[in-house]
DNA sequence: TAGATTGTTAATCGATTAACAATC
DNA sequence: TAGATTGTTAATCGATTAACAATC
């Protein structure tokens, strides 16, 4: 019985937001899953996603998935479902462009944390850096960034250079055939149409919550 | 005791995403400044910032600033006015939880950065960890947090703790008093109303770029 | 059946975009 | 004046929210 069987139709692109919050319920049912839970409602999942019920089954409707009226959801379905168009059931490698503080910082951080996605090179202008190990990932020069990525097939990047480097590191990448940015640099990247950029944006981050502690501290 | 008023008719709460464009335009009007600029048009700022013109007067105006029709803004008296309505003209303090890998990571690339935001305190329930000092900032017991928090009038913080502790440590940081959440952990945070959290979900982030590199991968 | 859940559809809200009039 | 910029207003777009009907 079970499977109704998620249709291959590769679906248009899907909203980023509907994408963060599919990676969101992934994790949360990864947990369940593993407590020995089976099925699940779209309360439950909404409560545990800070969401609504109703958003819940939009986004699982979105990638096919359907639940029955008295059981709710089967999680391992949902858990499969969401795999495939997340991570298109590949491992996804990933280089890291900026091998800093930050850059280390981001290496160790995702290291073993999510098994589909993969820092598989890194790069630096720095000599005193290249041909290192660090976390698993090897640094290359900066010189060989084409080369590797093409060897490698790499399609995504972090970006973790000097933000007054960021804008020429991006460009040369996306000529490299980079699709796919995870940008800490603190500037907004001009990329061609069709380039996907996430900005991962300390700084203003920063400011925004200096702003909201004294906006609710002058009570 | 009387709290400072506020210049202008108490602006009620900016939305967020003007917020993070404010943060923006005072990095750039930073940097114009210091190359010598003295006045910008709207469409020059937007340029700059991946934004349009229209975009940037409104949030301009939210602010509170006109420019003229000739001659654009005053740069100078922007930047003040950013300064003003971002910072409250005071130096905001921030604490530190959680001081790992990623905390340190944290206060090494907020260091120097954003003289108007200062890690004052940092958390960490690791004996070990206690008492020292990371790139300026102390490092005290959990056990002290409440002391701490309470004498520095600590309102915001930033939370870099496992997944598993995040709501825990949350909760029992509201209680003492924090407002406003920059949240590195890759949960969603229950909290108050009132209570700001902005999320730098690392593992989100990540995902969401993974699925666009094969989105526009396959053509 | 009763009841809680589901998928579907309409309404609302907010933010962005476009169009227009005012200014130097 | 002519022209580019500004502030203001209306229109559009998207996402979320609410209301409803279908299902087991």
């Amino acid at each position: 019985m079970t499977t109704t069987t998620p249709r291959h139709t590769a679906a248009p692109t899907i909203p980023v937001n509907t994408i963060g919050r599919l990676s969101l319920y992934r994790r949360l049912l990864l947990d369940l899953a593993a407590s020995g839970l089976r099925q699940i409602y779209s309360h439950q999942l909404a409560a545990l996603a800070v969401s609504t019920p109703a958003q819940v089954r939009r986004d699982l409707m979105t990638i096919g998935c359907s639940g029955s009226p008295r059981r709710g959801y089967a999680i391992e379905e949902l858990i499969e479902a969401v795999n495939t168009v997340l991570a298109r059931s590949v491992e996804t490698s990933v280089a890291l462009v900026g091998v800093g503080n930050l850059g280390r910082a981001i290496l160790a951080y995702y290291t073993n944390r999510q098994p589909w996605v993969r820092f598989v090179a890194a790069f630096d202008t720095d000599e005193d850096k290249v041909n290192r190990i660090i976390n698993g990932c090897r640094v290359y020069a900066m010189g060989r960034a084409e080369d590797i990525l093409a060897q490698e097939g790499i399609r995504a990047a972090a970006l973790a250079v000097p933000a007054r480097e960021a804008q020429s590191v991006a460009d040369r990448l996306v000529l490299a055939g980079i699709k796919s940015f995870l940008n800490f640099a603190p500037v907004r990247l001009h990329v061609p149409t069709g380039i996907f950029v996430d900005d991962m944006d300390m700084t203003t981050a920063l400011d925004r919550v200096a702003y909201y502690a004294h906006q609710h501290g002058t009570t």
